[in-house]
RNA sequence: GCUGGCGUAGCUCAGUAGGUAGAGCAUCUGAUUUGUAAUCAGACGGUCGGGGGUUCGAUUCCCUCCGCCAGCUCCA
């Protein structure tokens, strides 16, 4: 027999015969490394811990410490579940079944539903058949073959079709489940050790609406009890930081039945935060060289037959609405219109860049099952600009906007985001507009202004605007959804649609470039993503109440309301509670409204001029000076600093 | 829009195997005047999401529309 040699991680080689498997080397190394190991890394490919290696090579054993060893044991999970579906459930067909961020699914075929009924009972089963110890092995078939085996399953027929090579791999589970299936996986069942099925939902065979309609079953998997107990303890948790309780709780927002699907109601608590964050806004875009403008809400249809929305954004928009002679279109985006003010007069080289920014509120037509709290809305404000700059400056404007896209991230103390190059399909659809030579510039822009801030960004092809390419940022709403909130866009095509000119140093007609860019992304989803980060609790600058003054009894009102105009005086936002009730019940009140500082007035304090305070993380904080109080909560308060 | 689930008081929820509903909190009133997370009592409050059907009778069963939730698709 001949003999193979093996390179460990830490450089050291083994001589091992021909044909040996990973879980075997592992078990001459330690028997510890043996029982932890999930798979193997072989030459940097992820191999099972009983596939016999046939080559010399570089062997890695993963133990659940590793993140890619979670993904196949939940990928075999996964196979235990459709396993189980079939014991139960026989003739249904089987879709895909691989794992996720958060544990795995597999999409099944078949007539009836799932019920939550029917998830208990293939959670059951899948716990008899981890029981029997069945071993995932793997099988090599030939493409023919495989496709006749696979006659009655028409989407593995289908994948086998279109992905497998001449030979591909199969697993077994036991002597009648098999599926197509690249691998690897854990040695056999009884290594699966917790797992919940959490979900049956809708899905479509290969993301196609049009195509099949699936059930997906959708459940998570972890190495232990302990660890799964623990992330569904988090999921409970994080639900009660759903920006769309807490805005119900904290009285900030509401959805109107009556009004319709998608638009929000900001009421007064949500409409004083969203002052904050404007106004804060807007001093950024003064301080940044931006100049303020607004625009109307509609406009001629013309003028989005002009900015092409009329043939790509159709879809999105609101129907038009006649009027005299003329229609008119609700605006879905801002940018033709702060391109008319562009448009407005003649422009010199000098004054570029033209930076144009504006609380833009569009309406868009979303379909309805996508609607989702203050996230997706059919109206919204947008904090959008649009500069507009000669070709030479572009690059640098596109550092600026995506140096304060982070500015306003960290000013939130959102520490977590991920950003996106999203480029087009190479011209190959017609859904996007424009020369190949200008997407070539406008991408190669962006990729350099990502360098230049060293910000990574992952690249999306064929996910562009149909005017240019963009860097997204995304961030993770309390569920562990991605959403979108700054984008920064490249547009060579409106400059040209409207004809937009300056006149440059040789005295001749120009065209510009331009960029579109909105940080928040839009008020309410900012606002949304917002309230779950800080999970209601807002700093001291934003907080609709800063402070409560609670008067122990009502012979205290009268200085309680001294106090409460000190604090006014001071530009604080101030509430007395004169409620007929123990302060024990006040303290409770204001906790629940998570405001920041209470102030407990009384005998003494009214006696010596002080007050009483209580900080809504740290509890109660001993008596201070009121001016001292004062000045302690505006010094937050201006500062924007974080709570605490 | 699609698949599945859901819709009972302002909020959170119970209930009716078909005989028009109940709790806690909130609100209001009264008593209590209280020192760092809930004082006590009483009252008010619902065409049981809308419409249609079956039935002697529907919140309950059926149909349909609307809305919400999860996922898919799509996107700020």
């Amino acid at each position: 027999m001949s003999e193979i040699t093996i390179t460990l991680p830490d450089g050291s080689q083994k001589q091992v015969p021909a044909g040996a498997k990973p879980i075997e080397i592992a078990r001459s190394i330690s028997a510890r490394l043996a029982d932890d190991a999930v798979v193997a890394r072989v030459n940097g490919g992820l191999f099972d811990l009983t596939r016999p290696l046939e080559e010399s090579a570089s062997l890695e054993i993963l133990t659940s410490k590793n993140p890619e060893a979670l993904e196949v044991y939940r990928h075999s999970t996964a196979h235990l579940c459709a396993a189980a579906v079939l014991e139960l459930f026989p003739g249904t067909q089987l879709g895909i079944g691989p794992p996720t961020e958060a544990g795995f699914y597999y999409d099944f075929q078949r007539e009836a539903p799932f019920t939550p009924e029917d998830l208990e009972k293939i959670e059951a089963k899948m716990w008899e058949i981890q029981a029997r110890d069945l071993p995932y092995e793997r099988v090599m078939t030939q493409k023919d073959e495989g496709l006749r085996k696979y006659s009655d399953a028409w989407m593995k027929c289908g994948l086998i079709a279109e992905k497998a090579d001449e030979y591909f791999s199969e697993y077994t589970l036991g002597p009648h489940f098999i599926d197509f299936c690249r691998g690897p996986h854990v040695p056999s069942t009884k290594r699966i050790k917790a797992f919940k099925l959490l979900m049956v939902s809708g899905a479509y065979w290969k993301a196609n609406e049009k195509g099949a309609r699936l059930q997906r079953i959708t459940g998570t998997a972890f190495f232990s009890k302990k660890e799964l107990d623990e992330y569904l303890h988090q999921v409970e948790e994080a639900k009660k930081r759903d920006h769309r309780k807490l805005g119900r709780e904290l009285d900030l927002i509401s959805i109107q039945e009556l009004a319709g699907p998608g638009l929000i109601f900001w009421h007064p608590k949500g409409g004083i935060i969203r002052k904050q964050l404007e106004d804060w806004m807007r001093e950024e875009y003064l301080k940044r060289g931006y100049s303020l403008v607004y625009t109307p809400h509609v406009g001629r249809w013309q003028l989005w037959e002009t900015s092409g929305h009329a043939n790509f954004y159709a879809d999105n928009m609101f129907d038009r609405m006649e009027l005299d002679d003329a229609e008119y279109q609700l605006k879905p985006m801002n940018c033709p219109f702060h391109i008319l003010i562009y448009k407005d007069k003649l422009r010199s080289y000098r004054e570029l860049p033209v930076r144009l920014g504006e609380l833009g509120t569009v309406y868009r037509y979303e379909r309805s099952g996508t609607l989702h709290g203050l996230l997706r809305v059919r109206g919204f404000t947008q904090d959008d600009a649009h500069i507009f700059c000669r070709p030479d400056q572009i690059e640098d404007e596109i550092v600026n906007c995506l140096q304060f896209a982070v500015d306003v991230l960290t000013t939130f103390g959102f520490d977590k985001y991920e950003a996106e190059l999203s480029t087009w399909d190479g011209g190959a659809s017609g859904k996007y507009d424009g020369e190949p030579e200008q997407w070539q510039l406008a991408e190669k822009a962006l990729r350099n202004a990502c360098e230049r801030l060293n910000v990574a960004a992952k690249v999306m092809t064929d996910e562009a605007a149909f005017y240019g390419p963009k860097i997204d940022v995304k961030l993770v709403d309390a569920i562990g959804r991605k959403w979108q909130l700054s984008t920064v866009q490249f547009d060579f095509t409106l400059p040209r649609r409207f004809g937009l000119e300056y006149i440059a140093d040789d005295g001749k007609a120009h065209q510009p470039v331009m960029c579109h860019r909105a940080l928040f992304g839009s008020v309410e989803r900012f606002f949304g993503i917002l309230l779950e980060h800080y999970a209601g609790a807002f700093p001291v600058w934003l907080a609709p109440v800063q402070v409560a003054v609670l008067p122990i009894a009502d012979r205290h009102l009268d200085y309680a309301r001294s106090v409460a105009a000190a604090l006014e005086r001071a530009g604080l936002r101030v509430e007395v509670d004169d409620n007929k009730e123990k302060v024990n019940n006040k303290i409770r009140i204001a906790q629940v409204n998570k405001v920041p500082y209470m102030l407990v007035v009384g005998d003494r304090e009214a006696e010596n001029g002080t007050v009483s305070v209580r900080n809504r993380r740290h509890g109660d904080q001993g008596s201070k000076p009121l001016d001292e109080a004062v000045a302690l909560i505006r010094g937050l308060a201006e500062s924007r600093k974080p709570f605490e």
